[in-house]
DNA sequence: TGGAGCATGTAAGATGTTACATGATTCG
DNA sequence: CGAATCATGTAACATCTTACATGCTCCA
C-alpha cells in the first residue's frame, strides 16, 4: 500500500503555526524546500480533502484591509493520523533526481572544458544553498530556541548543511581532476 | 521551455553499450539508480518515440534459445540531440524528496526513542548503499579502466559516496544528540 | 500607477509508477 | 518442477507542475 506523504506533510505543517494555504506554502518554500516541495496546485485541493476526511476543520475569516482567508486547524483525528504516519516505517531510502549528475555521467561526449564550466556553475549554486541554510540556522537558533520544534528543525537543517558541504568538496576536487586530465593530453 | 530529461537519459544509455529496453533498465538500476530512475513503463514508450523522431533506429533480432529482442542504435541526429542537451545549462539544483527527513521535521509529536529507532534504520540503509557504491567503484576500476566512460562514471559514483558518507556521519551525531536530550530529562 | 505581498483556486497536461500479460530457456 | 533470467509491452492510476484567473491593500 502506497502512502500519500504530501498529505501528511500538509497535516504536519498545520501543527507548526501555519493555518492558511498561503502560509503553508511559505513555510514549505522557506524550511522544507530542501527535502520536500509542494505547489499550490496540491495544497488547496489537499486541504479540502483533509476537511472532508475529518482531519482538519476550516473557518473563513473576514479580514479588514486584507483578503479573506480560510483558517485550517488540525483535529484530534488528524493528530492521530499524523502520529500514525510518523510511527510507520520509512519505505525507501530517498534518491536524488539529479539532472546535473546525469549529464556528467555522459560527459565524455562533450569537451572537458564544458564539463568544468558546468561544475563551476553547480558549485556556485551549492554555495548559495549553503549560505541560505546557514542563515536559516542562525535564525532558528536566535529566535526559536524555546520553541518545541526547534531541535528537530535544526537536525533536518544540519542534514542539508552537511550533505551540501560534501557535494561542494566533491565539486572542487572533481574540477581539479578534470583540469589535470586536460593538462595530461 | 521544459525539457524531458528522461528521454535524454535513455538516449545517453544507448551510447554505453545498451541496446535493448531490458539492458537499459539493468544499467539504470545498477549505475544510474542513485540519481535517476526509469521504469519499463517509461523505457519502452520512450524508445518508440526516439525512433519516430529519428534519434534512434530499431532492428528486431531473432535469437536462438532466447526471446527475440529489439536492438536500438543511436543515429547521428540522436548524437547531435544528446550533445545539445549536454551543452544546455542545468535548470535547477536538485532537491531530494526525502520521506525520512520530512518525518524527522515533525518528530516532536513522537517519543525520542521512536525517532532514534528510525535514525538507526536509516543509518543501516545508508551503510548498505555505501557498500554497494564501493563495490561498483572497485568493479569499474578493475574491469573498465580502459573504457572511455570510466572516469566520468567514477566521478558520479564519488558524488554518491561522499554525500552518503556525510549523511551517515550526520545520522550518528544526531542519534547521539537525541540520546543526550533523553538523558537530560 | 505599478509592483509586491496577501490570498484562493482550477484545468490541462506532463510525468511517473504499478500491476498485469506473455513466454522462452537454463539451472539447481 | 520451480525459480531466475531474458525480453517486451500496456492500461490505469497516482502524482505533480504550470499556466491561468481573480482581487484586495500598501507603499514608493
Amino acid at each position: 500500500m502506497k502512502i500519500n506523504h504530501t498529505k501528511f506533510a500538509i497535516l504536519g505543517l498545520l501543527t507548526t503555526g501555519c493555518h492558511t494555504g498561503y502560509s503553508i506554502k511559505q513555510m514549505i518554500d522557506g524550511s522544507l524546500n530542501h527535502f520536500w516541495k509542494i505547489s499550490y496546485g496540491q495544497i488547496y485541493p489537499t486541504l479540502k480533502i483533509l476537511v472532508e476526511e475529518g482531519l482538519a476543520t476550516v473557518k473563513e475569516t473576514i479580514q479588514e484591509g486584507k483578503p479573506n482567508k480560510k483558517e485550517y486547524r488540525i483535529t484530534n483525528k488528524g493528530m492521530e493520523a499524523l502520529q500514525n504516519w510518523l510511527r510507520s516505517p520509512i519505505e525507501d531510502i530517498p534518491f536524488e533526481k539529479n539532472e546535473f549528475i546525469l549529464k556528467l555521467f555522459f560527459s565524455r561526449h562533450e569537451p572537458e572544458t564544458t564539463a568544468i564550466v558546468k561544475l563551476e556553475t553547480y558549485l556556485e549554486r551549492l554555495q548559495a544553498r549553503y549560505s541560505t541554510y546557514s542563515s536559516i540556522e542562525s535564525m532558528i537558533v536566535t529566535s526559536l530556541s524555546n520553541e518545541e520544534d526547534a531541535s528537530y528543525w535544526l537536525f533536518t537543517l544540519d542534514y542539508g548543511i552537511r550533505t551540501t558541504k560534501a557535494a561542494m568538496d566533491w565539486c572542487r576536487d572533481t574540477i581539479q581532476k578534470l583540469k589535470e586530465m586536460g593538462n595530461a593530453k
